[in-house]
DNA sequence: TCTGGGGTCCTATAGCCT
DNA sequence: TCTGAGGCTATAGGACCC
């Protein structure tokens, strides 16, 4: 039997932010954006404070700012976040090489081959993390990495939560079908259009009732997912696929000239990550949004993989010809390159 | 005054080739 | 020569994740 342990920072960005500034600990503090709520942008992270005003992940900064006026925003710091991380995935690392990381706060760690108690481990883990960087985490441990995410997230902050296949029925079938990796806004509404509200009401389903609906894959997976069944392998390694860049205006804009000045800046960025990483693209997608919140995109793959800025301009702009922009107010504008393989290191 | 940015994967469709 | 089945690639959109 596998044992899969999923480690999730509490209140990340804010714990941070609180440690290095420590008149901000016990404050409600907001990470987003530019860190000011008078700007477009939303919320990345809320400490445990700022949370009991109704704030969340994903809220626009100014929603946040009238709930909790007096809260302390401050823009995102990636950098410092990166190499707080980078410290706690080497202490993971130290228990188990079999370790995928999860975004910037979240890890599973393969610790089936560790001689000691699931308990044990946990605690060791949080010891070395707060001793090393001041910070806490919950943790969840099952056999695989579905229910241990789920595990996870069961005690917070501080928590930790271990779970057996036995306990799916009484522990797992309780929650709402959202819990489950892979169960977004959508798929919630349709489940909840079937009477399905928890992960219980989805493991009744048949599995041609799921695949007819949501298909083979999707189907397939919530079938097994509601079981608690999966098999899938922790990822360590992986070659990334595609780079993109993209802004949201601060006012909606029209002006052809404009949005072609800003597309040019984020072509530049595009090429400086291409480049500074080594890689050359292959597809060019701009990607505009329009003040009702429409996405279109308009994509061109060229005949060979590229890093030069003249030539992803040109594929760039020939796109951005191609979108129906006259009297409509854009929002966004963002450019993707895929097809991403490794640039010659040679000549 | 709502609604970011950087990714991944999946699906559907259309054109082209064998 | 005609027709059709499949495979492959490009394109567009959508759902989801942190």
């Amino acid at each position: 039997m596998r044992r899969i342990l999923h480690m999730d920072m509490d209140a990340f960005f804010a714990a941070v932010e609180q440690k290095r500034n420590p008149g901000l600990i016990g404050k409600p503090v907001v990470i987003g954006g530019a860190g000011d709520p008078a700007k477009r942008g939303v919320v990345s992270t809320a400490s445990y404070e700022a949370r009991k005003f109704g704030i969340h992940s994903a809220m626009p900064l100014r929603t946040a700012y009238k709930l909790c006026p007096q809260a302390v925003f401050l823009p995102v710091d990636y950098r410092e976040y990166s190499r707080i991380s980078q410290k706690v995935k080497s202490i993971l690392k130290e228990f188990s090489p079999i370790m995928e990381d999860v975004g910037i706060d979240e890890a599973f760690l393969d610790i089936s081959r560790i001689d000691k108690r699931s308990e044990e481990i946990a605690g060791e883990i949080k010891c070395r993390i707060k001793d090393e960087v001041d910070l806490t985490c919950s943790i969840g441990i099952a056999p695989n990495k579905l229910l241990a995410k789920i595990a996870s997230d069961m005690k917070k902050p501080d928590g930790l939560t271990i779970i057996a296949q036995e306990d799916v029925e009484i522990r797992i079938w309780p929650l709402p079908v959202r819990r489950l990796w892979g169960v977004g806004p959508k798929t919630e509404e349709r489940l909840k259009g079937l009477g399905t509200k928890t992960i219980g009401d989805l493991a009744a389903l048949s599995l041609d009732q799921l695949v007819e609906r949501f298909g083979k894959s999707h189907g397939e997976y919530l079938y097994r997912a509601s079981r608690g069944i999966d098999d899938s392998p922790l990822i360590t390694w992986w070659e990334q696929k595609s780079t993109s860049r993209e802004t949201t205006f601060q006012q909606d804009i029209s002006d052809w000239q404009l949005i072609a000045k800003h597309l040019v800046q984020i072509i530049k960025q595009v090429v400086d990550d291409l480049k500074t990483d080594g890689y050359r693209g292959r597809t060019v997608t701009v990607k505009i949004k329009y003040a009702d919140f429409v996405i279109n995109t308009r994509a061109k793959t060229l005949s060979s993989p590229t890093d030069s800025l003249d030539i992803i301009k040109k594929a760039a702009f020939d796109c951005l010809r191609r979108f129906e922009l006259k009297n409509r107010m854009i929002r966004l504008i963002g450019l993707r390159i895929n097809g991403l393989e490794k640039a010659q290191q040679d000549k």
